[in-house]
DNA sequence: GTGTGGATACTTGTATACTAGTCTTTTCGT
DNA sequence: ACGAAAAGACTAGTATACAAGTATCCACAC
């Protein structure tokens, strides 16, 4: 995106310091207001996430520290926490590496995202009011727009929004970063395997979820949920079993 | 528990080497199989769940690195992990703290515990056999024995290994952690608030999940499990108003 | 008495050197 | 030619020194 020149090979690299494909082209945002540590674990994560970094892929702390012209201790700290959410594999001495997507930990992961969601909806099918509506409303608008302008990767932030949305009218915020970390993964999925032609489905099955709760249909409102998550089983499952073995799932 | 007594106070101590109460008299398991950071993890983690270290308590990183006798590269490592684990928070600068116990936040973590270990029940109860009900009637003469021996220290580990065992059997071995990172908060808050006389009806109550499961009454044991777990809220709601406000939440 | 400034003693953040383990590659003996 | 051992180039783990921010306390001016 920014450097996009690999520069050429002179056989030193090597010797004066290499960087791994898939780091290089990162760069650390300079807002000081963030340790040094954040931003490096910031950087990474996005690239994880993104799959810029591909699930394996070796995550040498030097090179990072090469990479982003700083010491090993923050580096270190950045992928400690990464190593926490599961997004890093460490192996002592050996190397560490992106933590690869296993087709059974999606489900799980997905399970409890699922489930997650549709008991907070409930609960907040049960306080529902009319401001409430407005609210889903007008990020249902904003999707639709995006929809339009075909800005995948936007309409994609936007679900992420509606979804936390959604899940925060239930008065029960603590909830949230439970279902975050069990959707991480499940982001990185959806980058690698992007479904494009989707999107409008996505966009219909949200606004059928609200229609459901702006009728006081507390029963449809979660079976539209359901169905709308499920789609991630539907299209998991779909997965042609020879492209699963070249996959690094 | 073990050094009671305080020792008195010199005015030398601080610059000796001053190790604050609650970090005096923890030590690290000399196995060296494992590495430093991990074993100061694990020592300062259970120290908390125990409510050694009482909510709020200042963590410094040179204190722990005088109580072990390591420098403070595993320490660091260590509590940071804790604050990855939502145990510890660190306000750079200023020192690390023993994550306080929000009576809102334990009501969350609660709520994702329940739902998901219920969710696993429905599941396992679709695929119940035999076998799995003999599994699960060991594991409840032993909590019957302990409970005869009134050892409520290992009756509440046994709580947890049928929890996690039960989870297990759902054939979804990833939602386990989440369940458990959910749970943990929770532990501390059972250290803390401790109801000896309630392990009796735990008792019955787990053998009623299992009763229902084994007469194939999924229904059942999914109001059986549910009541169970409902019983926190029933003692969380049920602490004084004017207690909250002593407590450290 | 009161408020302000600064010295001081903390805290965590970062940089660097060294240790120890693993894997590859090379070299030497058979 | 082939196999085993050793040398080297990696890796993450640990120890230590220093930088930089924060809170406290005390002296001092008003």
């Amino acid at each position: 995106m920014s450097d996009k020149s690999h520069p050429p090979d002179h056989g030193l690299d090597r010797a004066v310091g290499f960087v791994p494909p898939g780091l290089d082209s990162l760069v650390l945002d300079s807002n000081s207001q963030f340790s040094v540590t954040d931003r490096v674990h910031r950087a990474l994560r996005c690239a994880i996430i993104d799959v810029q970094l591909a699930p394996g892929a070796p995550i040498s702390e030097n090179s990072v520290c090469r990479q982003f012209s700083v010491s090993r201790s923050p580096v270190r700290s950045a992928i400690q926490r990464l190593a926490e959410e599961g997004l890093v594999e460490v192996s002592p001495q050996r190397g560490s590496f992106v933590a690869p997507l296993h087709l059974e930990q999606l489900h799980d992961s997905h399970f409890v995202r699922r489930t997650l969601e549709l008991a907070l909806l409930r609960e907040t099918a049960a306080i529902w009011t009319p401001a409430m509506g407005e609210t889903m409303r007008a990020l249902l608008a904003k999707q639709e727009r995006l929809l339009l302008e075909r800005d995948a990767d936007a309409f994609l932030e936007e679900d992420h929004v509606f979804h936390r949305t959604l899940a925060g009218l239930s008065q029960r915020e603590g909830v949230w970063p439970a279902i975050e970390t069990a959707k991480t993964s499940m982001t990185r999925f959806h980058r690698y395997w992007a479904q494009m032609d989707r999107l409008a489905d996505v966009l219909a099955e949200h606004s059928m979820v609200i229609d459901a709760l702006e009728r006081g249909d507390s029963a449809a409102a979660e079976a539209a949920l359901a169905a709308h998550l499920d789609m991630v089983f539907v299209i998991l499952d779909g997965i042609p079993k020879e492209q699963r073995r070249l996959m690094p799932f």
